[in-house]
DNA sequence: TATATTTGCTTAAACGTTTAAACAAATATA
DNA sequence: TATATTTGTTTAAACGTTTAAGCAAATATA
């Protein structure tokens, strides 16, 4: 009932010939004459051969399968590093299998199982918020599987890392606002526990003292950067007796919350309070004011990221190390940030 | 140099047990006792054993992999069937691998080369917009590997399909329409040539009909439903003698492209000029106004692909038949259609 | 011409599982 | 007590490749 299907044996019965050669042939191997790899690659043709990875992974120790891990596909960040992660891979023939966490170190432990499993060559991941705990990455360098950590991970596991410099961009947008003729220039971040949330906090602190701007405790605000929790942050801003007159948001979708709450209290944006954000997501160019933010080079990240993986299987690298390579961020200025139009 | 895995083999070795016994004893099989079973997951566990996919799903023929293909991940509705489509797979042992097609016919093409290559035991599949030659799909049909298609395809592979009532969707949109006092309602469509769209096309000429209102030329138009064609056809719209009081956009990146245009024009939303897109893309709730838009059940599209995966993997089925589910959809009404505030 | 090298293939083992078939020992049934 | 059944295991083949080793024939080298 079944159909069956073709195998190498098969076109080797065909040309009378044993299936070792037909192996050889398709894999183009000097030893075997041009004339019996133009029969082979014509019988397979015509019987509609299709390798089976499953066999040629399990001979030869090598899958062609690298493992994403990321928080979720649902931001343009991670689709667009996945996308270009992808496309760089394909070339070398490798496909790519996607896991999301959803932000759950539970979810993240089920994935790196789930890949290992399927004996991928590779795994490239993004850390959930929650992970803290980091044994389960140990077990995949300990497995001697090249593992690559982008945006969320940085130096905790001594291995490949490509990200941004959140300090240095948080010092470009403190910058800004102070040409922008801020004063006091309020942070709603990550949880400081994050490498690339604290690095933005710290920037942001510095960036501070550097152009002698008050460092007020009530201007630094920790959260978790949903939508919902942004409003709550800047409706708390705003309860202060000394209001900011600026305000950075380590998250667009928090900033998205804080803007929702600015307009609804009809404070005037940039000129009142100015706003920016991080990350670059689509929707700050859509809403009203359009949003100012950092632009993260996602594609830029997940190209450096397939290469470090490439380079490790290229060099057999046995033994990982950390290998940071740290992006320079971009600041997309945007009406939220702009009063130069109302000169 | 390289680290040595532990197999099933090791185990049989400590225990003096042979291998077939370790496999069944880890498979729960009934014809091995308590004890040996404990012993081998004890010793398991102490070796860090890890199953070799490769080898099982080899010789099983199973692998355990189930392949999804959509446009691109970088859409709310997508990822969010992707997102269902894992939590019920995930459930029942299967991981699935992610490709996207980025609605390109020969990336398509690709990426079930690279599904077939892998041998996964079945393949969930929205099709790209530009693919009209199905001889591709054609091939994962006889190959007996099970297919389903959500949202793009349809009826045209006598595969299984899950997907909203577009047609019907129109209806309800219109009927809206209608009950805010509309009376010219044009409609920005998708390509006619993909069902959904031309479904939608269908619904709205057809609820025109049953409201008595003109269906005039020149206010349906064709669109690839990208932002910038939004803004465009919008532009075509406002450029008429007379112009429409309501535009139904078959898509919310063009609804937001018309409403961008329709904001820069100073014209009233919805009081001039109502507003609704479709897809309910978070972007709608965020912008101003706010876009009323159709919920097209991501989830449970999601969840119902995954069943039906499943079903056809219990039950194997040999000969795969036409099989759809059409779920109704939901208008969610929002600022930009809703006229009732300003009573 | 004798020997060495190259060419083009074959043989056979291996990768790590699963599974049908076989079988001895223990237990149940008549 | 003899026979049937159940229990718990082993043996060996299989899944479809890859690859090291081997070998005969053809060609090159001395």
């Amino acid at each position: 009932m079944k159909k069956k299907r073709t195998t190498i044996k098969d076109i080797a019965n065909v040309l009378n010939i044993s299936a070792a050669a037909v192996s050889k042939a398709l894999h183009n191997d000097s030893r075997i004459s041009e004339k019996t790899k133009e029969n082979v690659r014509q019988v397979a043709k015509n019987l509609h051969y299709q390798p089976n990875h499953l066999a040629s992974a399990l001979r030869s120790g090598k899958s062609n399968l690298v493992g994403v891990i990321v928080p979720r596909t649902n931001s343009n960040f991670f689709s667009s590093v996945i996308q270009n992660i992808e496309e760089v891979l394909n070339k070398k023939g490798y496909s790519i299998i996607i896991t999301q966490s959803n932000e759950s170190y539970d979810k993240e432990c089920k994935s790196i199982d789930t890949l290992l499993y399927t004996q991928v060559d590779g795994i490239i991941a993004s850390m959930a918020n929650e992970t803290v705990d980091l044994s389960y990455y140990e077990k995949v360098k300990s497995k001697g599987i090249p593992l690559i950590l982008f945006d969320r991970g940085e130096n905790d596991l001594n291995v490949d890392y490509i990200g941004i410099d959140d300090y240095n961009s948080s010092h470009i947008i403190v910058e800004h606002l102070v040409n922008q003729k801020c004063k006091r220039i309020a942070h709603i971040g990550g949880f400081k526990r994050t490498r690339i949330f604290n690095n933005r906090i710290r920037g942001y602190i510095d960036a501070l003292k550097k152009y002698n701007l008050p460092l007020d405790d009530e201007l630094l605000i920790e959260s978790n950067l949903t939508i919902e929790d942004g409003r709550a942050k800047m409706k708390q801003l705003l309860s202060l007796k000394n209001r900011p007159d600026a305000v950075y948001v380590a998250g667009d979708y928090a900033a998205l919350g804080a803007l929702q709450v600015l307009n609804e209290n009809n404070i005037s944006i940039p000129n009142d309070i100015a706003l920016v954000g991080f990350g670059n997501e689509p929707f700050t160019d859509m809403v009203t004011p359009r949003i100012s933010s950092v632009n993260q080079h996602s594609e830029e990240i997940g190209k450096q990221a397939a290469n470090a993986f490439l380079k490790h299987n290229k060099e057999n690298i046995v033994e990982q190390t950390l290998n940071k390579i740290i992006l320079n961020a971009e600041l997309i200025v945007r009406d939220s940030s702009n009063k130069k139009t109302s000169l």
